[in-house]
DNA sequence: GATGAATGAGATTTCATTCAT
DNA sequence: CATGAATGAAATCTCATTCAT
């Protein structure tokens, strides 16, 4: 009786979104036929919609499991490294990773997704918010405990230091050429000089 | 001879950007049918054929254009201010102008193209590395001038820079509740502490 | 010898026609999936092709089956009434049992595919030409009996009759509106007045 | 400028329809795919759209058109004879006509897609309604002059007579072994008997 | 020059049916 | 016996592009 294990039902859905994932990540979400995936996949046409209700379907579960990807990175990031910053020049050092590169890739059809469909625009909104908040607060921890300056907006800084993240993200994925190592140290010369910044006054250092 | 004014042949071909721009801003180029740009424009379905290849050349045309006028709002803005932290400031603060929707949600589909076409992401590579030399060209002679930190590596610094404008821009296109004048507040705080930050230590006693 | 009683494998074919005739009478022959079907009847997609070799033998099946079933009705009609017009008053009366709602529906669904399907359409006039046949015998035994005008054509006769039954059937199954007891009524007025009417003229029989 | 003219677009409207009349009345709505119609038509798959939003436009025209010729029907009878009953067994007469065949065939499938979809059942239910009407009409009128017996119920004799009407159509499409002049004058005789009937007076004796 | 009717390849999705379990 | 996962052909509809007018 045929009602296959769960296993192998798990395994098939993997099985397409992984193919879904390559062809989304190499050509959009709109230059990629369902037929695309199909060929990618091994798997049948007919096949495919009994694990998805279309093409919509499978565009919002490869999203989801995006940024639950990300959050997941994240939250590894700051158990690992007890220092926010540390953490974060992790973060973006790993962008570097050859085996990422699906990632980012998938990451820019995310966004620019997420800019014109409001479904989509509410899951990025959703899955940068989780991660954006959990930072803020950290910061704001960080702030109370006298390890990081009064004065900064953590709202704000987050959202910088997210952009940064973006931004590499994208010049990483368009720019062979980019020499990610001095863009990494760059910005921690920025965090030392922002967050870890010597008190401001002149001369407070021997009392 | 020409049968019509070459200022004819100009509006014409312009009608028919302005229209694909706002198609391709709201839904992405593959989104985005000939037909909607037809409608958009109210330019018939075969002329657009006589002003463009095909699809791919709008989509070159436009994204061509949009490049340019990075280009030109970069040059104006480094023209009008003096001093190039404020100018990025102001091209920062330039973002949230409402006019410059459009052109922003523009820019994250340009970013998606350029991540699977050769073609367009060529043209992107070109656009963004023609203001971006010309940017580390000025540090390193604001280095030379003493107006910057000599220890700065100034390619990295400017990546830096264009990924926080890079983000911006998306966190402004994808989030309606973010904070822009608290955004950029903080990166003038870091320009500050980076860039203008005062010279590490011996010589501070003269003021 | 079977591994299952022949009880059981009734039951399941059974199982498997009243989920057909449902569906059927719903949606006809063409518009119904055997998914559908499958939904229907609980049954899982593989057995159904166990007890039918496809679609088109269970449009067979359920044809055969609506045919034997009008027959029969035919038959009890005319065992229990011992007057030919009281048993085609009744059948007619019968038309408005909310029970046979979907027995009417799948007729007319059986009607537009006898008219496309050779094989259909043979079925169902063998199943209407039996009755048809039986019925026109006793017009002509009650001709014969006197009880009935000998001018009359049995087989014309019996042909408008199963007409008015046939539009009575699409009348109920299209329009709830219908006053089937004055339609009943009319019908029976026409019976008095071309079957049971008084001999032409008064003294005329005995010549 | 091919902006062609309106004779044009309704000829190709027409030959799309016609196409679509013949394939929807040789194998009924859901039995014919676009394509089908597409072949018959000799037109392109992708024109089709441009005069119809889809199948099911394509049956909503189709339906209404023969309800319309119907009525055309009925209303030009009804003029050329004077005497109703003259009228109405004309019109049994010409469901003969061999150039009606098709019209015929149409109509049997136009009856089992109106008792499936509400949308076809509305128009069904309209275009009967309105001859339905106006013939009751005509029944009443014909009462209060006294030529018809003003004990009959004249919405439900109409129905009657509509009955008859399908069931013939019914028996003509389906069988070609009937014999529709002696059908007619069965139902000639019944009209005579019921409508025409002579006053129940005495006197009659005297023929 | 300008139009938009016309094309047919290709997109997404569903279907009847089979077969490994 | 029974299941329902799997198939791939076919259905409906859209698209970029051409060309007669």
């Amino acid at each position: 009786m045929p009602k296959v294990s769960a296993d192998h039902l798990a395994a098939r859905r993997r099985q397409i979104l992984d193919a879904a994932g390559r062809c989304f990540a190499r050509d959009g979400f709109h230059a990629t036929s369902v037929h695309d995936i199909v060929r990618e996949s091994g798997i049948s046409a007919g096949l495919v919609y009994r694990y998805f209700t279309g093409k919509d379907d499978m565009i919002v579960a490869i999203v989801s499991e995006w940024h639950e990807q990300r959050r997941a990175v994240m939250e590894a990031s700051t158990v690992d490294f007890d220092d926010l910053a540390d953490a974060y020049l992790g973060l973006l050092r790993s962008i570097g990773d050859p085996s990422a590169r699906d990632g980012l890739r998938l990451g820019v059809q995310v966004w620019a997704e997420a800019v014109r469909s409001p479904r989509i625009g509410d899951l990025t909104r959703a899955g940068i918010d989780g991660p954006r908040g959990s930072l803020a607060a950290r910061v704001r921890s960080a702030q109370r405990n006298g390890e990081a300056p009064a004065d900064l907006d953590p709202d704000a800084l987050v959202r910088v230091f997210i952009a940064i993240y973006q931004g590499l993200v994208l010049q990483t994925v368009l720019d062979d050429g980019l020499d990610r190592e001095a863009f990494v140290r760059t910005v921690e010369s920025m965090l030392d000089a922002v967050i870890r910044r010597p008190p401001p006054s002149a001369g407070d250092g021997d009392r």
